[in-house]
DNA sequence: TGCTCAAATGCTGTGCACAAATTGGCCTGC
DNA sequence: GCAGGCCAATTTGTGCACAGCATTTGAGCA
């Protein structure tokens, strides 16, 4: 890894975040020069990070006007969803990665950070927990080719679900999101990773129903 | 359209091409400032098609070295193909585009393009009327996200077929091809747009089959 | 003759200055 | 008071020059 990507890297995840977090809600305006300053670098590889946002449809330049955060209109995360919940459900069949102790561990890591949340819960941490489970659900995938399509649909929405919590019942969504988790472990005690998927696509597909209500 | 994103576009394209057509086979030095020279700009427009290549995988940049054409290597193949028959499959079954006379017509040309082909037949012109086909079969998803999922596939490893064409029966692929396109054109006439889906799936499976031989 | 090392060459990465474009305010004229 | 146009400020897009890095090549030497 170059310096030169290492910090590609950084500043990718660190705007990523900060768009999906809704630290920079859609209509922000970007501004290179800004950015650049507060990363300590010039416009020109921030343009190169700015360039990757835009091409996944996160970030809109405009010439003469600014970059400006996108919005998800609603047919986009229809589509979106419908794609990720077959995708999810893929995960489990074309080339699921073994099961190790360690995968068991990392669950169990996820309970006490849901639990820990239940008690204590805020939309900005549900939103974090949310993702970083995302990241491990991907790394029981072996296809990268798959992964890398989730990853990427995932992103393109997640914002959204920031957005919407005022209209829905936190302390609700959390002991559901516990739930999935239980259920997680069993199917991970047992060594079924495509019941994993199943579990997972169940709960994405319930999940955007309770998005729309 | 404005004339940046416009220029992007066209260079974009022709680069993509000349990758996937093996215009530029894998290991290629593809010269920034050849390219610019040859496109009529600068190094800083095309610089930004060279990164969403690279970001898509079709190239790769080296500090001090150059930007080279990747090869792809056998495991990747077999992930990405495996995804692209999934895919392929929920084109069918996710949001199917209404099927319409013009549909039927465009599915005519294919026909008459391939009758012409296998009367003459080259290994680039398979390709090219490959390369046409496979975004005539894009078009008949409603789902954007799917499509989008699909083309990145698709051009990630295009080029593999015209590397393995000199181990395989160009005439044999030519009339297969031929087959493919007549039993479309029954489930088009039949308004089955899961069973045009399905016909896909089960080529591009068979045409896998046959790359590994 | 073969090996080593250093200089030169050619490439991408970066920073900066300028061009092009849009927006919003302001001013003028009616 | 209002409408319309003009101008200036702000922002992204582009071109260019230079820095940093890797490879190559050739001279010198054993």
């Amino acid at each position: 890894m170059t310096e030169a990507s290492d910090r590609f890297t950084r500043l990718y995840s660190a705007l990523r975040e900060r768009i999906c977090l809704l630290d920079a809600p859609p209509g922000t305006k970007l501004s290179e020069e800004a950015l650049a300053a507060e990363f300590g670098t010039s416009r020109t590889p921030l343009r190169r990070v700015l360039a990757r946002l835009e091409d996944e449809g996160l970030v809109e330049s405009r010439h003469g006007v600014g970059t400006l955060v996108t919005d998800v209109d609603a047919e986009e995360l229809r589509q979106v969803y419908a794609l990720r919940l077959e995708l999810t459900h893929l995960a489990g069949v074309l080339s699921p990665a073994p099961i190790t102790d360690e995968t068991r561990a990392q669950l169990e890591d996820f309970v006490q950070r849901a639990d820990a949340l239940a008690a204590a819960p805020t939309p900005r941490g549900f939103a974090q927990l949310n993702m970083d489970y995302h990241a491990f659900g991907l790394s029981l995938t072996g296809n990268v080719a798959l992964r890398e399509a989730s990853e990427r649909l995932y992103f393109r929405t997640a914002r959204i679900w920031l957005q919407s919590i005022p209209r829905m019942d936190l302390a609700s969504e959390c002991a559901i999101f516990l739930d999935e988790l239980h259920q997680t472990r069993t199917a991970l005690a047992a060594n079924d990773p495509q019941a994993a998927a199943l579990i997972r696509r169940a709960h994405i597909s319930m999940s955007m129903n309770r998005l729309y209500a």
